[in-house]
DNA sequence: ACCGGCATCCCCTATTTCGGGGATATTTTA
DNA sequence: TAAAATATCCCCGAAATAGGGGATGCCGGT
C-alpha cells in the first residue's frame, strides 16, 4: 500500500525538504505540490491524494479555511496541518476544520511518516508540541458576541463610547454595557488590560 | 571557486530543502548544519564556512544575536538571515547585527544562489519583500526614554497612574506627564490606541 | 559653561471610563 | 414552547484619563 501525498506550502525550501525526506520512501508517492490555495483547488479537481500536507499560511488564503473546504468536498482526503508556529489558535482552528493531524516544521522524517500512516487509518496525529497545546485546558476561550467583537475592535481603534454609539447607531449606554461585559469576559480592569488581552487572545489583529 | 555554506535552522524540512536545493550545485559545498545556537558555536570553533544561512528563531536563542556574535568573532563569515516572516523588526535587527542578506523561506533556488554569490563578494542581498521593508521609510521608529518605557509597560499591565506612582516612588503628576508624552510620541489619543500601537511597534511584548 | 534632553512636579478643567445597580424586547437554542 | 442568550436602554457616583498650560533641577556632552 502506497500513500499518495500532496503538499501545499508556499515555501520552496519546505517543499524541497519534504520531497527530499519522503521522496525515496517506498510507501509514499508524491502526487505533487501547490504553492497557493488556487493551484491546490485546481489539482484536486483532477485527482485526489490520500493525504495533504498543508501549511497554514498561504499567499492567497490560509490553510485553515482550505482545510475545511477540502474536507467538505473530498471527505476521503486527509489533511495534516503544517507550520512553523505552535500557536494554539492555529492548531485549534485547523483541527476544528477537520484536519487529521498537525506537525511543526521541525518534525523529523519519522514523525512525518508516522503522521501519514496514522491519518490514513483515520487516526489523529499531533506532534508533541501540538498535543501539549491541545491538552492544556488552554484559557477557556473567551466567547464574544458579534456586537462585543465590533465594540472591542472599535475600542482598540481608539473610539470613545460616544463615537462608537454614533457609529453603530445606538445609545452610549449600550456601548457602555458592551464595554463592561468585555471587561468582565476578558477579566480586565481597564482599557489598557482589555486591549492587551484581546491582542494576546487574538480577538483583535494588531 | 566553491563556497562553503553552513545552515543554522531548527526545521529539519528546511534543512533538507536547502540541502536538496544546493546539494548538486558545483559552486556550493555544504559544510553542514546546526539546529541550535550551541551546536552552531561548536561547529565554528572547528571550521569556518564562507556563508551561514541563519534562521532568526532558534530553540536556544535567536538568529539576531547569534549573527552579531558570529560577525564579531569571525569577520570573514557572511551571514544571510532566513525566515518565514517579513516582519520589519526582524529584518532590521538582523541587518543591524551585521547580516549581509535576508531571504524569506519561499525564496527560489535562483534567489538563494544569487544571494550567496552576492554576499561572498561583500555585497548586500535582500529579497524583494525584505528590500521593500527596508526601503519604506518605516514608521520613524519612536524613541522612548527609559522611564517612558517603564511607564508604558505598566500601563499595559493595567496599572493606574496612582498605582504606577507608588510603584515607581514618584508623584502621580510625573506619571501623568510621561503618559501624555507617550500619547504624543505614539500619536495616540487614548489608552486603547496607545497599547495597540505599542504592541504593533513592538515597544511592549504581548 | 552652556544647552538639550530628561525626569520631576504642579495647576486647571473637561471628558471618559469604571463599578454598582436594573429593565425590556428580540433572537437563539435546547 | 420555555429558557437562555443577546442587544438594547437607563440611573447613580467615583475614579481615571486627556489636554492645556508652566516650572525646576540634573546630567551628559560639546
Amino acid at each position: 500500500m502506497t500513500y499518495r501525498v500532496f503538499i501545499v506550502d508556499d515555501h520552496h525550501m519546505v517543499i524541497e525538504g519534504l520531497r527530499s525526506l519522503l521522496g525515496d520512501e517506498k510507501e509514499i508517492e508524491l502526487a505533487g505540490h501547490a504553492t497557493s490555495v488556487a493551484t491546490c483547488r485546481a489539482f484536486l479537481q483532477r485527482q485526489l491524494p490520500d493525504v495533504i500536507l498543508m501549511d497554514i499560511s498561504l499567499p492567497d488564503g490560509n490553510g485553515m479555511d482550505l482545510c475545511r473546504e477540502v474536507r467538505a468536498l473530498y471527505p476521503s482526503v486527509f489533511v495534516i496541518g503544517l507550520s512553523t508556529f505552535s500557536q494554539q489558535s492555529f492548531i485549534h482552528k485547523m483541527m476544528e476544520h477537520g484536519a487529521s493531524g498537525y506537525l511543526l516544521k521541525n518534525a523529523t522524517k519519522e514523525e512525518l511518516l508516522e503522521a501519514i500512516r496514522d491519518v490514513v487509518k483515520g487516526k489523529i496525529y499531533l506532534s508533541e508540541e501540538a498535543s501539549q497545546i491541545m491538552k492544556k485546558d488552554n484559557p477557556p476561550a473567551v466567547v464574544l458576541t458579534r456586537r462585543e467583537q465590533e465594540v472591542l475592535a472599535l475600542i482598540a481603534e481608539g473610539l470613545t463610547n460616544n463615537e462608537m454609539a454614533q457609529r453603530l447607531f445606538v445609545s452610549t449606554a449600550t456601548i457602555d454595557t458592551h464595554r463592561k461585559n468585555l471587561l468582565t469576559k476578558l477579566d480586565a480592569k481597564n482599557t489598557a488590560t482589555l486591549v492587551r488581552k484581546a491582542v494576546q487572545q487574538e480577538l483583535i489583529q494588531v
